[in-house]
DNA sequence: CCCTTACGCTACGAGCCGTAGCGTAACTCA
DNA sequence: TGAGTTACGCTACGGCTCGTAGCGTAAGGG
């Protein structure tokens, strides 16, 4: 619906939408997703349940706007000069945003549900994947500009190359949070950037040999 | 409490056991994690719902149990004679457990409750987590024995990498299915492989690294 | 001034939760 | 065999949240 088919009658109050969203993130961080009340939001929003309704459908599609808002914020591909510092600042900075209470869980749980519902996969996918993949996208081509990584000419193994790219990161980043539950500081961003980079035959991550001189001559014979 | 200790008394059905855990698995395939209810499981397995709630204090304990036995099930890490051939025999069999309707989802949800619940996370970690982390030391040790990964002196150290390859399989694997939304094909098992055994700017881009590529020299991994 | 749309408020039926209470079934030990 | 102990099935209940309906009012447009 274009906006100026909506021009009779009283406008939306667009600072309902800020606040509907920010009492959301605020809910999020102290009920966590499942004693999250959309009449408890509402209250702390200042707004009646029924305005939530009127623009929500359900309780996934409020939680993705409000925590796709938190994505844009915290996310942008910075050039640091090499592929490996920025790489390494992507890990980071991924990792602290998911780490942050309200969207690490928030994103988990509406995911969850994504999968038995068409409409909000395609949501989250518009409102939070996407985004998050461009980095991916121009990460690479800055590389490709620096000479670090080879040109590419199929299009289509592009995209692929970029999506496994994406899945390999933002998935080592999620699972390193949220299933291992351990932390995503310097060190491992370090050590999760030289295996990416440099593989696990080629640089042993952590030992003396972390350059990008790869000793992976040293292949098996009877690889099948 | 030791099994000694409950020697008195009617024991506990060990057939209402398997019929509850059948049954959660089932209304998770037919319901989905929001929708379960466990009135409803008590009723699919026959059992009273007291019952059900004599012997798991929630839904999220339920559903751990109930799709930890899936996991024992389909995870066995098998010699196929080179680190390549065992990570892409992993990926394609972690990536079938976790596409089936009732584990991925259910997965997601349980660990999103668990970031709020410090005993649901251990349970999940015993019961899931430290079990799949096996195969990659498993998978280690192997590739170890055959002179394809060098040998690591300090244990710490050795932890700290298992732990990361870990996050890094496991975390792409889930990320591709459930955030991306895509299948995990053997191509993309093969190409995920190649990626995390050679690296970004590994690969076949130096000309002679990826020589003895098993089955299909076309690698694309270089292209990257 | 009328029309249209959004808002706040109240109230409601519906569904699930988690527990209490009771009588019965199963198993152990003396 | 009988007493003690524990698990089970069944019913019923208060409490909570959901999502919606209805009404009167506020805020813009023709």
């Amino acid at each position: 619906m274009s906006p100026s088919a909506r021009r009779t009658g009283r406008p939306r109050s667009a600072e309902a939408d800020r606040a509907i969203l920010g009492a959301t993130r605020a809910a999020l961080v102290e009920l966590g997703w499942a004693k999250l009340t959309l009449g408890d939001v509402a209250a702390r929003a200042g707004v009646a349940k029924t305005t939530l309704y009127r623009r929500w459908a359900s309780k996934c599609e409020l939680v993705v706007d409000a925590i796709a808002a938190a994505f844009d914020e915290h996310l942008e591909a910075t050039d640091r000069g090499s592929l490996h510092a920025d790489v390494e600042a992507v890990v980071i900075r991924l990792g602290a945003l998911l780490q942050r209470p309200e969207t690490g869980t928030a994103l988990m749980a509406v995911i969850a549900e994504a999968m038995h519902d068409e409409a909000l996969r395609c949501r989250v996918r518009s409102a939070i994947v996407d985004r998050q993949k461009r980095l991916v996208t121009v990460g690479r081509e800055r590389a490709r500009l620096r000479g670090e990584l080879p040109r590419e000419e199929d299009p289509q193994e592009s995209a692929r190359n970029a999506d496994l790219i994406f899945d390999t990161v933002a998935g080592a980043v999620l699972h390193r949070l949220m299933i291992s539950a351990e932390p995503v500081d310097p060190r491992w961003a370090r050590d999760f950037t030289d295996l990416l980079l440099y593989g696990l035959t080629g640089a042993d991550s952590g030992g003396a040999a972390a350059g990008p001189a790869p000793q992976g001559a040293q292949k098996p014979a009877g690889s099948v």
